[in-house]
DNA sequence: TACACATATATGCATATCCATATATACAAA
DNA sequence: TTTGTATATATGGATATGCATATATGTGTA
């Protein structure tokens, strides 16, 4: 779905699962799933459903490679909405932090391209 | 409630109401009931409502002057907010257009202060 | 002044719809 | 088969909305 209004916008990014993943995803560049189990530490099928919402919606691009499926924020989207993640970020960055902290210490992580 | 996270503000900006309601007022400065319902051609209980959410979210305030009452962005609201909400205005320029356009050719319209 | 009435806004209630979540299951790759 | 990911289903809870009504203020009239 590539396009989207504003409010649409908003109520893609007015759960915190969504929010907190598509910044994480944001500025860690690419990210898949149990990589965002481990960081915003969350069950494999919720994690999961909201992926799909913002893939669906245009906020993030998938891809496979090999089991893991990989998440980014797409290349289409609007730079006013890039705009307002970066907004965003700013009023979260404490807990971002924490986000990227687990992350950072995550076992068994695999390795991105 | 002046604590607010930064998913309940793209919460309370998800529905359409609210979010063209919080624009309008931000543009005009100031705005009456009757003046949304005009400019965005909704019930007044339907604005009403929305109104009261935003109140209640912090976002907008309200003050009575005789029989109107004005709201207006809340004094309050962090820099970040104010940065998301012009980055919505600017991509909703055209329609919001429309919204004042019905505004200046409301008939009897209450003066504001 | 007192009273009736009009206008502006808010709210209680009922209803329909949407949303988030858990559990279980399916699919895809190694 | 095991691991990683997606999805179907059921369910509880939140949300939006219409209708009717309440409240608050203003206006006119006797």
């Amino acid at each position: 779905m590539v396009f989207m209004n504003t409010s649409q916008f908003f109520k893609v990014l007015s759960d915190d699962t969504r929010l907190n993943a598509t910044l994480l995803v944001m500025r860690e560049g690419e990210l898949c799933v149990c990589e965002l189990m481990c960081a915003l530490q969350l069950s494999q099928p919720k994690i999961s459903r909201h992926l799909a919402q913002l893939r669906q919606h245009g906020v993030l691009v998938d891809r496979r490679k090999g089991q893991w499926v990989y998440y980014a924020l797409s290349p289409n989207l609007p730079s006013w909405s890039i705009a307002v993640l970066e907004q965003a970020w700013s009023a979260q960055t404490s807990v971002m932090q924490e986000f990227q902290s687990l992350l950072s210490n995550m076992q068994d992580r695999p390795l991105c391209c």
